[in-house]
DNA sequence: CTCGTTTAAACAAACGATTGCAGTCAACCT
DNA sequence: AGGTTGACTGCAATCGTTTGTTTAAACGAG
């Protein structure tokens, strides 16, 4: 059974091809009488006629295709917001194309150009660094396209993100009301806009709370993992800083650290409290369940499709570039407790019968 | 800075448009002369010449576009394959257009046909039901298509997966080892070919293994979801069956049952053991640390991948359909151990001081 | 009654590539 | 020498839409 297409309909309702196309497009669908609007509509039901995409696209020079460029599709920070893009771009009558960049910068390079060559309407971008050479050529050429989760330094393109700010300022102040005064920040790689964000966000807000601030708070990981994590955790544990609890970057990070104390034989929430970032699934189920800051991913990805949608048949450049932050929740739960002592770094100095020091 | 095309190559290079592309197609570069040829393909280079996508599908009814259809890109099952897939198709040349279909058979038809309608030129499908009238219509109907983890009834379209059935052996195995004589298995939904793949392995298993074999042994939930999964479990408490091991379906409904055991006071696996399937992120991580089958998920997409390549350009009908089974390994952890007295349900008959009844 | 004016539908030209067919020209064979 | 072959390349149709431009009909006013 052949596709049917445009011809057939307009056969079967009596008319002219050209006139069955604008009775179908609702933009044009003024043009032609009531009469035969309903006349073709019922045809291309009957017919179940599909328009081809390609044929139309060809002749509009739009593909009605947008690419979404993750970092690593396997992070499951990344698949709501996926779906919640893919939600709003299929029912504007777009299709998805997802390509996962692995984390590097070339294969990003290369996975935007063959996108661009075939004719991509727009871009979904999660893999912003602070300065992204590639994202400022695509700004330079005026190509569509929205940031999501990570921003740029220029801010030169749309961007959706979490109010990241207001997140590490509800972590510190949870943390604080529990008793805690020397926190130190696991701050997440500082060529990106959420590590740096976050951890400027924290130092402000030691500030407000009036913590302590000596240098050292602030101990940035080489990438978002749980390697990364530990290795940081290690670096802490081996200087002398003395702290209570430790506010991570995101919630793999966190992993780590925790990884890395209990190998040290401190217990958290006993000994000291954790905070993760993201809340990604079962972390709530980890024993002790990771208290972190949930981000509404979802809507994310929703809200930079839609923002993409209409900057897609807006003029060419309509003000200033949008940038969104959407709101944040601390999921309170059992990885942080009341501050005990002071505790510090390993058996050093004062040394004492083991890791856990301090007060007392 | 307009898009070049193959008509200014043409020119730049002195030659028709016809021969332009002749002399750029690897297949019929062979019809014009080496000097051509040269000039052409150096023309095409100076000028950073693309072809355009669209018309080229267009013309040769190919769209260079795989449709892959998961149906929660949310689920972390589907990532990784996600990901062996697009790696696979990427350097084919093919762009991979992901779409969720929410586990909504509606929503599923709706995407197939408007892949179908772009042209797609094949589909990757994870959402296979064991009678699917949409996978039988596309197989009818000769669309190149490979199942990925889920079969259909009818075995017509080629398929890969895990091989559920050793996983399942060497699961009843290792509890059979641990002296658990008395397993149930709480299945997956039977209208998925996983689900009873993995009930009827169970079911030959326990026979192989001469383990008791009565009836309510096998417990199919109504989902692969954790809440489907401490429903199952609880009814399996009211119910009067003795057991002292459970084989979850996959990992949620194993986390389902964890939550349902720890709140009518057993303890795993002092008092039941549990082993799940898939090994999601972090379940190595929770307390006590999930016993699980892992598959070998991303080599499943990239096979996958490979298999609809070549069935892409293969004569529609090339022998039987291939049946792919990749190999799965247990990860033995803390949630599967020694074997205590038979438990049994809630406090019923023989009643005793707590849900812990049995031998001794 | 006629001449603008509107309204509705038909016509035909794109969009940018691929490809069957036909033509050119030189070489080759008998 | 004439016809045949073969190697290249040019020509033009085609894929299925959209859309600017006629054409045809209907309408209203002077």
């Amino acid at each position: 059974m052949e596709r049917v297409k445009l011809v057939d309909v307009a056969r079967a309702a009596g008319v002219h091809p050209g006139t069955a196309s604008r009775a179908l497009a609702p933009d044009s669908s003024g043009l032609v009488s009531p009469e035969t609007v309903r006349r073709v509509v019922r045809a291309a039901e009957r017919l179940g006629y599909v328009p081809n995409t390609l044929a139309r696209g060809l002749r509009m020079a739009r593909s009605f295709m947008i690419g979404m460029v993750v970092p690593d599709i396997t992070n499951p920070l990344f698949p709501p917001m996926v779906r919640g893009a893919e939600q709003v771009l299929s029912i504007a009558g777009y299709t998805l194309v997802l390509t996962d960049t692995d984390n590097d910068a070339a294969s990003e390079r290369r996975q935007v150009d063959q996108l661009r060559a075939r004719g991509t309407d727009g871009f979904l971008l999660a893999t912003a660094r602070w300065n992204d050479e590639l994202l400022d050529e695509l700004a330079d050429a005026g190509v569509p396209a929205v940031l999501i989760n990570r921003n740029t330094a220029g801010h030169r393109l749309p961007y959706v993100g979490a109010d990241d700010r207001t997140g590490v300022s509800a972590a510190v102040a949870h943390l604080a009301e529990l008793g805690h005064r020397r926190i130190v920040h696991l701050a997440g790689p500082q060529d990106t806009s959420t590590g740096r964000e976050r951890a400027s966000a924290f130092r402000q807000a030691i500030r407000s709370h009036e913590l302590p601030a000596g240098r050292g708070l602030v101990r940035p990981c080489a990438a978002y993992s749980e390697d990364a994590g530990a290795e940081a955790t290690e670096r802490l544990l081996a200087s002398a800083t003395e702290f209570t609890a430790i506010l991570a970057g995101n919630d793999l990070i966190a992993l780590g650290a925790l990884r890395v104390l209990t190998a040290a034989g401190l217990r958290c929430p006993d000994d000291v409290s954790v905070v993760g970032f993201n809340d990604l699934p079962l972390v709530d189920k980890l024993t002790p369940s990771l208290t972190t800051v949930t981000l509404p991913l979802r809507e994310m990805g929703a809200l930079s499709a839609q923002m993409l949608l209409t900057a897609l048949d807006a003029p060419r450049d309509a003000g200033p570039v949008a940038q969104a932050l959407l709101g944040v929740e601390l999921a309170v739960r059992g990885s942080t407790g009341t501050c005990p002592e002071a505790v510090r770094g390993y058996p050093h100095k004062r040394g004492g019968s083991g890791p856990y020091l301090g007060g007392e």
